[in-house]
DNA sequence: ATAGGCGCCTGCTGGC
DNA sequence: TGCCAGCAGGCGCCTA
């Protein structure tokens, strides 16, 4: 479920609380995640301080002073927050990794275990894991000719394509959704058909749309939290995502919704054309 | 190579 | 009240 808003806002969250701290413990559950968590790693982590957590798409990589870096992918139902030690252990939490400061705990809780929180040995590691083809250019730093190539590249829905982290990493169902909406495109078009002036308004749709969204701390449907617990509220200002039959807000014509590319996809029959 | 479908999990909601 | 189908912020693997 998260996507760039949500998992940029746990990074911001998640800083002041771990950069300078070192771990002092780890304690993780029986429950296998997407890839398995290795004993080995229970050695390692200790005694490690934290120098920088970074977000690349929606992951979240956590830089150790050895060089290593424990990555985490929230899935579809993660939370990583900071809590006290005494804060009451939720169901369905995988990780649990004590810090140095003499009373807070480093959470990883994940419901339906699609995330992941594995150590990457050196950041060569971590480039043929996420990089080397596997996550394109974030929104924010998108060349128009790049886009537009891509665009009109593939036949498949211009949905399909926002939703393929190798285009642009960090859209999501939530925010692809919306930026189609932004841009008044209806996400059948296939890529193919974009025009220059329509990648390009798309391009700046999603910008504005994911800015908004980290403005609004993201976006909370069922179990997203941010670093610190809070929920985000950018749910409350959804014009298409999730508003199936309610009024379009610029035409007023309900809001369709769709299956494509294997995902819910909601829009504005009217002023998304076509 | 490319595009679509399915499975991985748990939990919630709505209809009967 | 119970049961069952359908749905949910993602992604990797398989097939045509």
């Amino acid at each position: 479920m998260p996507e760039l808003p949500e998992v940029e806002t746990v990074v911001r969250d998640l800083r002041p609380h771990l950069i300078g701290r070192r771990i002092a413990s780890v304690k993780v559950s029986r429950h296998h995640l997407r890839q398995r968590w290795q004993p080995a790693w229970n050695q390692l982590l200790p005694g490690r301080q934290v120098l920088e957590i970074r977000r690349r798409g929606k992951w979240i990589c956590t830089l150790l002073d050895d060089a290593r870096f424990l990555v985490i992918h929230l899935g579809m139902s993660g939370q990583l927050t900071v809590v006290p030690n005494a804060a009451p252990i939720q169901k369905h939490t995988h990780v649990i990794v004590g810090l140095d400061d003499g009373g807070r705990q480093l959470r990883f809780r994940d419901i339906r275990r699609f995330g992941l929180a594995v150590l990457v040995e050196s950041a060569a590691a971590l480039e043929v894991m996420l990089d080397s083809g596997k996550l394109g250019p974030e929104p924010f730093d998108l060349k128009p000719a790049y886009w537009r190539k891509r665009l009109t590249a593939t036949q498949r829905s211009l949905k399909a394509a926002l939703l393929d982290q190798r285009l642009v990493a960090g859209v999501g169902n939530i925010y692809a959704d919306e930026s189609l909406f932004e841009a008044r495109l209806p996400p059948t078009q296939r890529g193919s058909q974009t025009s220059a002036a329509d990648a390009d308004r798309l391009r700046r749709s999603i910008v504005r749309v994911l800015n908004r969204a980290i403005e609004r701390r993201g976006s909370s449907i069922q179990n997203y939290v941010g670093g610190e617990g809070l929920q985000g509220e950018y749910q409350n200002e959804f014009r298409a995502y999730g508003r199936t039959g309610e009024p379009c807000p610029r035409c007023e014509t309900p809001i369709e919704r769709i299956r494509l590319a294997g995902r819910s996809t909601h829009y504005c029959p009217r002023c998304q054309g076509q």
